[in-house]
Formats: C-alpha cells, sequence, structure tokens
DNA sequence: CAGAGGACGTCGCTGCCTTA
DNA sequence: TAAGGCAGCGACGTCCTCTG
C-alpha cells in the first residue's frame, strides 16, 4: 500500500537528505534533494526550508514567465490570423522575384513562369481562394496531378513540385502560414533520357557531309554566319575530344600543344568548381587537322566564326582578337566608343546545336523522335502522361557519348577518361557501368566450386596428385 | 527562323539515420 | 558520439523545342 503523497512544497528528511516536493509547470510531481550555493547539504529544517524557499522561488518566476509566454502566443496568434487575410496570391509574385537568394536572370523568369502556372491553375480551379493559407495539401496534390497528366519528364515535375514548395517556404512568414501544402507532394524517380551515342557507321558519313556541295550550313539573318570548313572543325574536335559543345566551339589555340601534342582547356560548365585542367591527347586525326587550319599567326578561337556566333555578346571582342575570320561580318568600328549597332541575342548558343542537328539530319541520323507534319495531321497525338518534347536522339552531345562508349569499348581505363572528358561526368558512368549480363554469368559460374567449398578448376590437378 | 519558353543535368550542401 | 552512407534540396548552367 502506498503513502499518502506529501503536501505540496514541503520539505521533509529522505534517505538521510532533506529534500523537497513540489509540482513543476507541467503538472508533474518532482521531488529535489536541497543543497547549498557551494554544494554543501542543509545541516537541519530551517537551513533546509530556506534553500527550499530559492528553488520554489525560482519556479513561481518561471510559471509567470510561462503565462507571459501564453499571451504572447495569443497575440501572435491574432496576428498571424490579420496577415492571412491581409496577404494574398497576388502578394507571392513580388516576395518571389525580390527573393536574395534567386538572382536575376533565366533561372528567375523560369521561377515567375512557375509560379504564374501555379497561380493560373488556382485561378481556374479553386477562384474563391485568395490567400495562400487557404490553399490545402489536397489542391497541391491536385495541381500536381494535372501537371504529370499535361506530360513531361519526371525531372521537370520534380522541379515544379520543388519550387511551390520552395515559393511557400518563402511567404510563409508573411502569410501566416504554419504548414506547406506542398510538403506532402512526393517527387518522382528520375526518368532522364540521354543523348544516343552517335552509330559508327555514320561517323564517314558526316565528315563527308561537310564536304559535301548539297549540303548548306543554317542562314541567319541576325546571327554571325559560320563556313562548313568550321563546322567540320568542330565535329573533328568533338568527335576526337569528347568535349562539350561550348568548350569546342570557344577552344582557343593557345589551349592547343602542338609540341607535346595535347590540348588543355578549362570545361566551361564545371569551370566554377575550380576542377582544375583537362589534358587531352591529340590523336593523329586531330593534329592532322588542326594542323592543316594553322598557320603561325593563329590566335584567339581555332574557329573564330563559330566563336562569334555561339558568344554574340562578346563579337566585338572576338573580331578584334581574330585576325582569321573567314567570313564577312559587319565591319567593327576603330573607335570604342561608337556603337555597335548590332541587335541583342538572347539564344544561349548561337543556334549551333539546330547547325549540329542539321548536319546529323543530313548525314541520315533521325534526330528527334517528334511526331511530323503528316502525324499531327492525321490525329496522331502523345499519350497521357508521355513528356511533351521529344528527347532529341541525336546531338552534339552524342559525340561525348561516341567518345566515352569507343573508350569504354577498347577498355580503356576509366581514370584515363576521366582525365580527359572531367571526372564527375554522368555519361562515363552509363558506360563504365553497363553490365554484359551473359559475362556476368560466366564470371559467376566460374567460382561457383570455391562458393560451395570445392576446389577449383586451377586447383584441382594438384589436389588429384597429392591425393595420389 | 529568332528567341521565348521549357526541359534537363549536375554540383555542393544539409539533415537524417545507422554503425562502430 | 563521431563518422559515414544516403537521399533530397536548392541553385545554376546548358541544351532543346516550339511558335508567331
Amino acid at each position: 500500500m502506498s503513502q499518502a503523497r506529501k503536501s505540496l512544497n514541503t520539505v521533509y528528511l529522505r534517505r538521510g537528505r532533506w529534500v523537497v516536493e513540489y509540482i513543476d509547470f507541467e503538472g508533474k510531481q518532482k521531488i529535489k534533494t536541497l543543497k547549498g550555493e557551494n554544494g554543501n547539504y542543509p545541516a537541519n529544517k530551517l537551513q533546509a526550508k530556506r534553500f527550499a524557499e530559492r528553488i520554489l522561488t525560482d519556479i513561481r518566476t518561471m510559471q509567470n514567465l510561462r503565462s507571459e509566454q501564453e499571451f504572447l502566443n495569443r497575440v501572435a496568434e491574432c496576428q498571424q490570423l490579420i496577415q492571412r487575410i491581409q496577404f494574398t496570391l497576388d502578394d507571392v509574385l513580388p516576395i518571389i522575384v525580390n527573393n536574395p537568394k534567386l538572382k536575376n536572370g533565366t533561372r528567375l523568369q523560369h521561377r515567375k513562369y512557375q509560379w504564374e502556372k501555379f497561380y493560373n491553375w488556382l485561378r481556374a480551379h479553386y477562384p474563391r481562394v485568395t490567400v495562400p493559407h487557404d490553399v490545402t495539401p489536397l489542391m497541391a496534390q491536385q495541381f500536381a496531378n494535372d501537371l504529370y497528366a499535361e506530360g513531361m519528364a519526371n525531372s521537370t515535375y520534380n522541379d515544379y513540385i520543388t519550387s511551390c514548395r520552395m515559393f511557400f517556404k518563402m511567404i510563409m512568414i508573411h502569410a501566416g502560414l504554419t504548414s506547406n501544402p506542398f510538403t506532402h507532394v512526393e517527387r518522382l524517380p528520375k526518368n532522364t533520357i540521354s543523348h544516343k551515342p552517335i552509330p559508327r557507321e555514320f561517323i564517314p558519313k558526316i565528315l563527308a557531309a561537310c564536304d559535301d556541295p548539297n549540303f548548306q550550313v543554317l542562314e541567319t539573318r541576325r546571327l554571325a554566319p559560320i563556313t562548313k570548313a568550321e563546322l567540320k572543325t568542330l565535329i573533328v574536335v568533338g568527335l576526337c575530344t569528347g568535349m562539350r559543345l561550348k568548350d569546342c566551339a570557344l577552344l582557343d589555340w593557345s589551349c592547343i600543344n602542338f609540341e607535346n601534342n595535347y590540348i588543355k582547356t578549362v570545361a566551361y560548365k564545371t569551370k566554377k568548381y575550380d576542377k582544375g585542367y583537362l589534358w587531352i591527347p591529340m590523336m593523329p586525326y586531330l593534329r592532322k587537322h588542326l594542323l592543316s587550319i594553322y598557320d603561325w599567326q593563329a590566335a584567339g578561337p581555332i574557329m573564330p566564326n563559330i566563336a562569334c556566333r555561339y558568344e554574340d555578346k562578346d563579337r566585338k571582342e572576338l573580331l578584334k582578337k581574330s585576325n582569321k575570320l573567314s567570313v564577312s561580318v559587319p565591319m567593327i568600328p576603330d573607335d570604342d566608343s561608337e556603337e555597335l549597332n548590332l541587335p541583342e541575342i538572347k539564344s544561349d548558343n548561337g543556334n549551333m546545336s539546330n547547325e549540329v542537328k542539321n548536319l546529323l539530319k543530313f548525314a541520315g541520323l533521325p534526330v528527334s523522335t517528334r511526331l511530323t507534319k503528316a502525324e499531327k495531321a492525321n490525329g496522331v497525338t502523345k499519350p497521357i502522361g508521355q513528356r511533351k518534347k521529344s528527347p532529341n536522339l541525336y546531338g552534339f552531345h552524342s559525340f561525348r557519348h561516341y567518345f566515352v562508349s569507343t573508350c569504354a569499348e577498347c577498355n580503356i581505363p576509366m581514370a584515363y577518361v576521366e582525365a580527359i572528358i572531367g571526372n564527375e561526368s554522368e555519361v562515363i558512368r552509363q558506360y563504365y557501368t553497363h553490365i554484359d549480363t551473359a559475362e556476368m554469368m560466366r564470371s559467376i559460374s566460374r567460382i561457383e566450386p570455391k562458393f560451395i567449398g570445392m576446389p577449383t578448376q586451377a586447383a584441382l590437378p594438384q589436389l588429384q596428385e597429392t591425393m595420389g
């Protein structure tokens, strides 16, 4: 039978020590051994009561603080309620746009587009919802479902979900939100479709196409013209080095070391991560080609017109730098103060990817899987959920895939290929982790005896000899 | 066919969980 | 409790499609 509980704030002797018993602010019973400031135990009940008084005073203060905190919480709740009414969906975009984390540029435009997509969806489906607080997780999920039904790659879908989650996180305080409606919208696994390596039999066809009189480079009014000869150089460099389009297009003579037969350059894409130089051995075919277009005056970009086209914003500089422009370009005024009246180009790569695609198409490669006009006219549509944009099967990046897959086929050690094209490349993993199922079965069969404790084939004769 | 709009890849960082 | 594995996040860059 348990003893009756002592009354509150009672000081009494327990196992030879003076203790105080009290109820804390969570309503729990507590028993605390009494000690002085120096850690000394009280000598008698009077001293114990004095020690206890200090503890109880502290507790009472904390209890008061707690009620004050409760009051403040109530005030905060009221403020949130006011915020919820005052902060509307129209106030969200300025918050996104002015967020210092989202720097200016295409990415910000992209985020704006994403928010507007959700905003317009909400307007269409839930016109009565005017404040972020009224957006429910169910609405978020419905939006996600509609997004998926539109047809897009999973990474794009994930990008939308991630962004919406981020938008609601950004306005959390402004809108007085306590939870994020997009928190539980699940992301999808990656289903990316990579470029294919160029089929080997097409390589000679592509190189021949550059010299074919019937092949024409794309003509553009606004962008710098390029020559077929330069396009061929671009292809040869891409083919023999596996570099990305930008790295090839802007490759500079200063990167070429004919004496020691290598190319030393920095990949633009990973430049900011300071990955160091790429050291690319020059194949005889590449060396021969570069020497054929090289002269002692050579300086600046190897393909000046392509470089010019690729980076139109730096056109003036490039034109000045290079003395080997092979096609006519607008005159550059000598006086720097005079504006070079060039149109502003928004295109990322000066249509160079299309230029390459045009060549591959001429050489007979099916570059895209998109629906033809005839198919569209006959009412052929993509199935629900399938990505809107047809993946490009072949492009300049295909030369990179071709380079790595060929290296893998020829058993070039992965470390060498990493040194050449960069050690974090997804392309490398793709080809070097390829598993030959038949070879895997054979390998496992070979070691089976060892697994089950039997001697291996190689050890059998020796074993038979010792056993007589 | 220019260029806006859209898709996709990759990096470093962080937090959660398990293990030694 | 430090270390390591792992997955997701946030940010940014590049490439491609599509349409007026």
